[in-house]
DNA sequence: TCGATATATTTATTCTTTTCGATATAATAT
DNA sequence: ATATTATATCGAAAAGAATAAATATATCGA
């Protein structure tokens, strides 16, 4: 991949799916195991550990081995990392004021 | 589409792709018109145009037209709400501080 | 050690997205 | 009217992503 916005375009894919979107709100209510993720989808195993992998890799969930299982938490640091990506490509509310807008326009 | 974070995944995904990307960056600079967007970018007119109307649906992108141009514009209300999806979908900085990481863990 | 459980990997399939070429529309200038 | 410029739409090709079935690995309990 030779992206120039490389970061900023793996957490935004990362975010762009209806069933990861819910496992990170799933995890807001606190670390999970696999298996209760599975149980909360409506999809197959390897899916669920296919979409893991890609939350894992944009930074947005931790992961760690427990014994047999997995448990995967929300990243304090890949939450933060979002937060300011999503402010670096979009018009801050100071931006905003300053920003003129065409009458005819709208 | 029965997606349940339906504009959530329109947002994100208009957000993860390299074109949109530096699209919402020049804009950041001040409203453009589809020739100059096409100047400074790889892509043929089609794509662009294509790519405009991925960001307008989102509503991250304001468009009207005059005379014979487009005139392309971040949408305030558009950032605003990328940034509250952002939040909405990860983990506040309130939360992280009560969010427990095993020791054995990371 | 053997069976059961949790997860990962591989492979193939399907669906979606990006891109382009060709063409259409619309405004402007000559 | 006609040519030129800016943009949109259509159709197809190519690339990428989501899913599932089959299989592999690793841990735990009997």
């Amino acid at each position: 991949m030779a992206f120039k916005h490389h970061q900023a375009i793996k957490v935004f894919k990362a975010l762009a799916d209806d069933n990861r979107l819910e496992i990170m709100e799933i995890l807001m209510s606190g670390a999970k195991c696999g298996c209760e993720l599975l149980d909360a989808l409506k999809v197959g195993q390897p899916t669920l550990s296919h979409h893991m992998h890609i939350l894992c890799e944009a930074g947005l969930v931790d992961a760690c081995k427990e014994g047999k299982w997995m448990r995967y938490s929300l990243s304090a640091d890949g939450s933060a990392q979002a937060r300011d990506l999503t402010e670096r490509y979009t018009l801050s509310p100071e931006q905003a004021c300053c920003y003129l807008k065409y009458d005819d326009c709208e």
